[in-house]
DNA sequence: CGGTATCCACATCGATACTG
DNA sequence: CAGTATCGATGTGGATACCG
């Protein structure tokens, strides 16, 4: 536990995804860290994000844009280029995000501990009725 | 603006619920929260939760419990009785939280600033296509 | 008191296809 | 490149009624 878990939260599979922390919507809080380094680009962000759709990564750019958090800047050229970067009310996300994010390192595997006992015990005990906890 | 925007977040009409901060589920935050002076009953807990439902208090308690973060102790009594209360795991969550409400706290204003202005604009400027905005 | 059991409305996300 | 347009799956929350 000397490395502090060095979590990927953009690893689908990775267990930061369970933690208890959410900015904004699934995308937000992810967005927010691909731009702590500089404006990126709307395909630049596509790629960390695991391919996220179109779709919602233009909804969440905009959410967030609407809430000046980032600011959008068009470039009239061909081709067209369009860079997203934070604003100062932005980047004061990036505090409490690193308190979140400092809290999963250290408490994540306590969590996990937590919950992988609950799940054995589930089926052994005596609670009264046990719900299923099939995941397909 | 020396007061710093005690907000009330368990108003269901507060802004506050405009945070970009999530704690788990809708309503975990605010469980974490009402947990933080000592253990408390079911009954207790709907009260400041503006009535949330029974089905997803316990949802709630639930997943919390599953992840080590609430214990809830069975008294057996006549009337029967069970309290909730925080584990020291649990208890490590009231500091992120606590970053995440000092940043509604300050900045909160600021956001509802934007998205006052982003609704203003949008109406009069030159964006290629203005999608709806209506809220029912 | 402390929950369960159903049913349903709605929001969010994803997949796919297409465009200025 | 940087999106938009549809459609559909999923899941999360709410309303209501009932139970040990």
């Amino acid at each position: 536990m000397t490395e502090p878990l060095r979590a990927d939260m953009f690893q689908p599979g990775c267990p930061s995804n369970v933690t208890p922390f959410q900015i904004g919507d699934k995308w937000a809080g992810m967005v927010i860290l691909c731009l702590e380094g500089g404006p990126r680009r709307f395909s630049q962000l596509r790629v960390p994000l695991r391919r996220v759709t179109p779709k919602v990564l233009t909804e969440t750019l905009r959410a967030l844009e609407r809430d000046g958090m980032i600011t959008r800047t068009r470039y009239d050229e061909v081709p067209p280029r369009v860079e997203y970067a934070l604003t100062p009310l932005g980047r004061t996300l990036l505090e409490p995000l690193a308190a979140c994010r400092e809290w999963a390192e250290r408490h994540l595997a306590e969590l996990l501990e937590a919950r992988a006992a609950y799940e054995r015990t589930a089926y052994e005990t005596s609670r009264t009725d046990v719900f299923e906890r099939s995941r397909s």
